[in-house]
DNA sequence: CAATATACCTTGTATAACAAGATATATTGC
DNA sequence: GCAATATATCTTGTTATACAAGGTATATTG
């Protein structure tokens, strides 16, 4: 087992989560988060994750996007937290909460 | 998202890091440690699940095996952490903090 | 107007969790 | 003795997700 492949392993189902998260601080679009998450984060994204997942979480109407003008090259495709989206973020965060809670819990032996 | 779904997913890669942690404390096998994981980190591994990943393991050198006759039932197959497994364990134990630890970062805004 | 930069999207592949079912062996009740 | 049950391991097929690699679109700049 290679640690750089269970890091990514490791990220299966926690993206939507801080993605989420960082829609509740406002809108973004699909490369800011990717250079968010890699400032704040120290993880690396690739672009082949976000879009996918971004248009999966706007399917199940978490998320929804507008079209805006950028001073600098093409438009951008900004993404917000909906209602529905910022109920589920509460849940995930519980969730995520007492998943780590549980590791923690398994782990010190 | 289904918050079900999202847990299964959320597993992904984890599951490698529990199960080191476990046998850290000494031998155990397989429905063994379904049980201990249900019982200390409210979480429910599969049968599904576990044997293949004990296979995993095993065929990478973290762990090895041993049948042992039981007092009651089927005879069982321990499985023990190689010397191999206990560096493992460590790394993984690091990914794992500074992986939370980036999440909690990228969670507070 | 070609080159570059920014941004978004799609396809194919690898991997993992899991449900469901199969197999093996020991015990227990009749 | 033998069917039923309990314990334990293993396998197969399905689904979901991350990612690399490549493609598309549009604006800027020399």
């Amino acid at each position: 087992m290679d640690v750089e492949k269970w890091s990514s392993q490791l990220r299966k189902g926690v993206l939507e989560l801080v993605i989420l998260s960082l829609l509740k601080g406002g809108a973004m679009y699909g490369l800011e988060i990717i250079q968010s998450v890699e400032a704040k984060g120290d993880l690396r994204i690739s672009e082949g994750t976000i879009y996918p997942l971004l248009s999966r979480l706007k399917a199940e109407g978490l998320i929804f996007s507008e079209w805006v003008e950028s001073d600098q090259g093409r438009a951008r495709k900004y993404y917000s937290l909906s209602h529905q989206g910022k109920k589920m973020l509460e849940q995930l965060k519980k969730s995520w909460g007492s998943f780590i809670q549980s590791i923690a819990q398994l782990m010190d032996n």
